[in-house]
DNA sequence: CCAGGTTTTCGCCTTCCGGGCGAAAACGTG
DNA sequence: CACGTTTTCGCCCGGAAGGCGAAAACCTGG
């Protein structure tokens, strides 16, 4: 989600929400009132720290240092937002602001990243849905196309997954119902992956 | 590598070395510079950000937003540091001033997350060593006991590790002397976890 | 110089998971 | 009721982690 200046530097460039760090919020807090503010996203289905961007002229002027996060909302998410502001699909993204088009990069290599190692599916999906419309979210942001038996038999393996028992009504062209899943959780867990010896079963950092 | 306060607040409690940011530098380049400066260390083997502590009252005062970063040195360095700083094994810290047990606690978690994942270990380990020796770093960095066989057969089968030819001198009990070993890239890379349908072979988003 | 202890290294085996493929199931339509 | 479509399931393969024990290569003491 993406709004487009109106006023110089970089009029008509298309640049990400965000705003100042108030004098009694943290960073996150500080996100997350703007979102709500500007764009009406109240519900964020995941949010993480992406990294600090602070290099002296990232943007004319005084230093602005950022720091930058990775946001989700389910794809059914509709918010109210401003004439200036639109949704862009990632693969197919205008000019954008200052070094926001570097953010955007960082931000859907971790997306990437973590739906190969945690659930953080979830966060992209609806309550429930189909494998198909699951599988389409997975390639749109992986930004390659996935099988969906693997992607089924994966996530169901790792215990991710679970169906609902109902089905989704059937298109126009006919074809066998999809059945309908969701996630068994909704708050985000590593799936601990290859460990070079994994511990004796308990023993770890917490976090 | 910890350094003691010697006044208010919180006096003689130990406390990462870090700085304020200089108006003509990003933070790596101002963490970088702490880090020559005060503790004489110059070659770091791997730098990262860690995360941004920014509670307003993370610190008594004015409100100060600190950007954490991981910072790695070979086992093998040994800088010359000041009097009121000293290396601290990581499993029996002191006290710590502010919020840098949490910051540590961030550090320990992401450093075992890479070890496991990426071919971080060269950042820990000196120019050559046995398996042995690598076992004891991963062992001190991951907080279990790792076992010799799976660390070199799963770097070795990763491509990561390979034998310099020479071995190590055996030591005053005696055994079989130990082949030595170096990483073959060191710089950093990461081991292509399970990746929910490989891409095409070549399709990534870059980075 | 040989027996016994120590440390490292190698090979074999098992289990588990990603990945591909094709058949079967369950729906529409003409 | 035959046919196309979409989803789902079963079968198989290869590769990687993990465990275990034997073999290799060194030391020391008798």
């Amino acid at each position: 989600m993406l709004w487009e200046r109106a006023r110089e530097p970089h009029a008509h460039r298309w640049s990400l929400p965000g705003g100042g760090l108030g004098a009694d919020e943290d960073v996150e807090a500080s996100i997350r009132r703007q979102l709500a503010e500007k764009v009406d996203v109240r519900q964020l289905s995941h949010v993480e720290q992406l990294a600090v961007f602070s290099a002296p002229t990232r943007v004319p002027g005084p230093r602005v240092v950022a720091t930058a996060f990775l946001g989700l909302v389910p794809s059914d998410t509709d918010p109210v937002v401003p004439s200036d502001t639109a949704w862009h699909p990632v693969d197919a993204l205008p000019a954008t602001a200052f070094d926001h088009e570097a953010i955007i990069l960082r931000a859907r290599h971790r997306l990437a990243s973590k739906l190969s190692y945690t659930n953080l599916g979830f966060a992209l999906a609806p309550p429930s849905f189909t494998i198909s419309a699951l599988r389409s979210l997975y390639s749109a942001a992986l930004g390659y196309k996935v099988s969906a038996t693997n992607l089924q038999r994966v996530l169901s393996r790792r215990g991710l997954l679970e169906p609902t028992g109902g089905v989704a009504p059937v298109g126009p062209s006919g074809g066998r119902p999809a059945a309908l899943f969701r996630f068994v959780s909704r708050e985000m867990r590593v799936t601990d992956p290859f460990a070079v010896l994994r511990p004796p079963a308990g023993r770890s950092l917490g976090m």
